[in-house]
RNA sequence: GCCCCUGUAGUCUAGCCAGGUGAGGACACCGCCCUUUCAAGGCGGCAGCACGGGUUCAAGUCCCGUCGGGGGCGCCA
């Protein structure tokens, strides 16, 4: 067997949704995994919806997954003479002709076949065209496309995620190779340009299932023997109907912009139809792609549960190290405008995101929650401060800054057992401080260990803060 | 309507091809433990082979049918 070669071949005529991403990241996942090429070719003949900021985009979202691809990105649009060609050779071996019937009166006769009950399929009318009507044509001037003739028999393939597919040709009509535009259509440049190419492998979504016999006629018709298949089950929304707007953002740059991990989104999307068959949740990147193989993808529609994904996203960001998230965290410090400061503290800002990552859901979260560590300017929760910012406490939190002023050094360790001394001392349970005090160094009911706190602070920030609440507290009270 | 694909808990899945351990794991949900809070973590619980026939000593696993879900039927890709 010759070398593994796979493509992606999205359209730009819109964003990369999470569909697209996971063909793609199958396709990617078989070429590593075999030692092949993944190639990029974007699949612009459509010049009516296609654009190049979407190309641009597609191209932005694939490398944030870490898609990298091999070869391209070949633009369709630039090869048209290459489409045209192969269609003027089916011209000239009798294998395609000339339509000039326009949309208006093939849809006219496709209503009466229908209102008559009969299933309709182009009624090759051109394919019979007399002579003095085809020159009538030529001489009106009439737009003309290019048509197949589908062949009778049968076509059949082996699906390699799937298994035999096998149609009665008389099921397709003889579909367009070259629009009345002069552009080529989607079978026929796919064909050609898989060729060309040398794809070993096609691999799509299981919404070209039924395109798939075309090709492979098309394949026959130009000598050219057809690559593998395999078919992927379309991701569905929680009702079951195909993953759309209608479902929330899918696009995949929309999960970066909500803080969603690039790892957690490529092991969501590689699980999702197939599972390296291990009772774990997540892989490394490596890990994916030894275990990686087509005939285990599954052939059901998988629904896409965005809880999952959190959950997974959210399990990522607490157990990886820090500096495995840092750069991705970069531009939401920069939103939340503590991007400067994150920087000029070094070292403590890395301690400090390690000990309050635990408790986000994503790296958005991630980053407002460190705006409280790293500025002092908060605003109290009002819901915090009702619950724990009591009358008496008020004097037990200055108590407790006198015995934090004499704390040292200022551990976990150390302020803990000033606070707990304090309680004793006063006969009062140590959440009667702890909780308040929570709320006077960073303005909320919920933290890491208020002593880790109270450590990654520093005395100084901590008197500081403490100091502020309380000349707060009256004003927040009532 | 026609053609094609598909069917393990609410969801993602292991097991199916090579029939035989109380159908395993995870998300969600519920309870308990831990605890200064919230998460996390630990422990436990709820819940599934779509249905009906066959083949077989034995069927989630093989065969057929029914029903359900999805896709396609463009001069979109």
């Amino acid at each position: 067997m010759g070398m593994i070669r796979v493509r992606f071949a999205p359209s730009p005529t819109g964003y990369l949704h999470v569909g697209g991403a996971r063909t793609a990241l199958f396709n990617w996942l078989f070429a590593r995994k075999e030692g092949g090429k993944f190639i990029l070719r974007i699949e612009d003949t459509d010049l009516e919806r296609s654009s190049r900021q979407m190309s641009i985009q597609i191209l932005k979202a694939l490398r944030w997954l870490g898609l990298d691809w091999d070869e391209g990105p070949f633009f369709q649009s630039k090869r048209l003479k290459i489409y045209t060609g192969i269609a003027e050779r089916l011209l000239k071996e009798g294998k395609a002709y000339h339509c000039y019937c326009t949309k208006e009166e093939i849809e006219e006769r496709k209503n009466k076949a229908e209102s008559e009950g009969k299933a309709w399929k182009y009624d090759r009318r051109c394919l019979n065209l007399t002579k003095q009507e085809k020159e009538r044509f030529e001489k009106e001037g009439r737009p003309k496309a290019v048509r197949f003739i589908v062949p009778e028999g049968r076509t059949e393939f082996r699906d390699l995620v799937l298994k035999d597919i096998r149609v009665k040709n008389e099921e397709i009509e003889d579909f367009v190779l070259i629009k009345s535009d002069g552009y080529p259509t989607y079978h026929l440049s796919v064909v050609v340009d898989d060729h060309l190419m040398k794809i070993s492998h096609v691999i799509r979504g299981a919404d070209h299932i039924a395109n798939t016999p075309k090709q492979i006629m098309l394949y026959k018709a130009l000598g050219w023997s057809p690559p593998q298949f395999a078919h992927l089950p379309l991701i569905l929304g929680a009702d079951r109907k195909k993953l759309s707007k209608r479902h929330g953002e899918t696009s995949l740059l929309s999960f970066k912009k909500k803080g969603y991990l690039s790892l957690a989104m490529f092991n969501f999307l590689a699980q999702l139809s197939w599972s390296p068959g291990e009772e774990k949740e997540f892989y490394e990147v490596k890990e994916l792609v030894e275990k990686f193989s087509l005939e285990k993808v599954r052939h059901s529609n998988p629904v896409f549960d965005f809880e999952k994904l959190s959950w997974l996203n959210s399990k990522m960001i607490s157990s990886l190290p820090v500096e495995k998230i840092w750069d991705e965290l970069l531009p939401f410090f920069e939103k939340e405008g503590i991007k400067d400061e994150i920087g000029r503290r070094g070292e403590w800002s890395k301690r400090m995101i390690s000990l309050v990552k635990e408790r986000a859901r994503n790296l958005e979260d991630l980053a407002s929650i460190a705006k409280r560590y790293v500025r002092s300017d908060f605003e109290y929760r009002q819901d915090a401060v009702k619950k724990f910012w009591k009358k008496d406490s008020r004097e037990r939190i200055l108590k407790l800054k006198e015995a934090f002023a004499k704390t040292e050094p200022f551990t976990a360790d150390e302020t803990e057992k000033a606070l707990r001394d304090l309680a004793d001392k006063m006969g009062v349970k140590a959440g009667e401080l702890i909780h308040p005090l929570r709320v006077a160094l960073i303005g909320e009911r919920v933290s890491p260990g208020i002593f880790e706190v109270l450590e990654i602070l520093g005395k100084e920030e901590v008197l500081s803060r403490i100091r502020r609440a309380v000349k707060n507290w009256g004003q927040v009270l009532h």
